[in-house]
DNA sequence: GCGCTATTTATACACTTGCACAACAAGCTC
DNA sequence: GAGCTTGTTGTGCAAGTGTATAAATAGCGC
């Protein structure tokens, strides 16, 4: 449908204002704005001209900045898996505290907003459907993967060194891979049936079953 | 690009030769044809065209069976859903073997193939995405979800009962939101990167994972 | 204020998409 | 084999797609 300017047969130049956002600024602008449009509608949703509208631009310059659509939604993706590892691994830095309560705290940021979070599992589906014929999907998800198994990992060699066990290499594996599928699993049942939980109470389970996995004793007293 | 009956300015009819299938064969290809594309290309490459040409028909054909293209969608979601819960649960039939053995049995069923499987993970990856802005997908999936949890829960009362323990409802919840957290998880991880893993080590982690989570003293002797 | 440049808009284009419909023929009944 | 039903094809169409490119203008250095 042609805009108002046709109802208006006078000399309207009528082009839209715009105004000059730097470039670091408006690549944040339409990757968020793809990320938004994927999130809703999924990738067939997510058309040039839909992320420009939410972005506030026009489509045309979407290839100012991006080379294709294609590189725009890679861009996407690997932004939306940087926060995502990012978030997940903030909760480790606590220098100070013991390894099991490091563990506990890392458990419980996963498992609570805004890691939880159906926008955000929405997207990582979407994304993630395709890693079986998109190789550089693939290897980006291992990649993270890896990396927060590692991180897992090294937690549980902590935890257990600080309760006098020396758990060899495949048994720490072993304890990194149930570990990290109990948090995967949970995550994906809080984000897409969150109101189901109280809340908290994935956090809960998951500590719980995480200390059964490792054989701690449980802890007394501490939160209820 | 016009077919090669152009270059032949004869009398050329040359019209597609078929055949009549059966109404419900047609269906049944048509949804295989669609989730063997939106595997392949996502939601975004399922197109009328490329189903029907995966289907050994013309597009136009799609409309006699299928109102909209919606409607196929939703039958092909439906379709695969079934398939995997009917898998799933499949193991659980084992009527004369021990509550721990069945636990166990439907542990393997569903860290094996062919429920480990990429394709299915990536039409389960692709649908769900958009159970957050679909909500008759949500539901489908939230049904889904309760069903398998509840077989679950059958089978833990039921191993537990054996070892003559009586846990609560509460209890009784949490140890199914987890075991059922666990095979998920390990599910993810064993379709998005099953070459990382010896066959038959997931369901060995799954297992004695399930096992810890439930207090059970491990099995001696049995395999390994 | 005055250019200049690069960001932004607007338009065009070739192509694809889902859907509608007329023409056709496969396979049944007689 | 003739006739009919309907499954199936082929074509058309309006809307939407990604990309290309020309035209405009915002905001900088001067």
């Amino acid at each position: 449908m042609p805009d108002a300017a046709d109802l208006a047969p006078m000399n309207t130049p009528s082009r839209r204002k715009f105004r000059r956002e730097g470039e670091e600024r408006r690549r944040q602008d339409l990757i968020e704005a793809t990320l938004n449009s994927v999130a809703e509608h999924g990738l067939e949703g997510a058309t040039l001209r839909t992320i420009a509208l939410r972005a506030g631009v026009t489509a045309g310059l979407i290839r100012h900045y991006f080379p294709s659509k294609e590189e725009l939604l890679q861009e996407a993706y690997a932004a939306l898996m940087g926060r995502m590892t990012e978030q997940a691994k903030a909760a480790l830095v606590m220098e100070d505290a013991s390894p099991r309560k490091r563990l506990a705290a890392f458990v419980t940021a996963n498992l609570n907003a805004p890691i939880i979070d159906a926008r955000v599992f929405s997207l990582w589906a979407t994304f993630i459907g395709r890693a079986g014929s998109d190789p550089s999907l693939a290897r980006a998800h291992r990649e993270g993967y890896l990396g927060f198994r590692n991180e897992v990992e090294a937690v549980v060699a902590e935890v257990l060194a600080a309760e006098q066990r020396e758990p060899d290499a495949s048994q720490l594996r072993h304890h990194a891979i149930a570990i990290n599928a109990i948090i995967d699993g949970l995550w994906v049942e809080g984000c897409l049936a969150g109101e189901m939980f109280s809340p908290g109470e994935l956090a809960t389970i998951g500590i719980k079953s995480i200390e059964a996995e490792l054989g701690l004793a449980p802890e007394r007293g501490e939160n209820q």
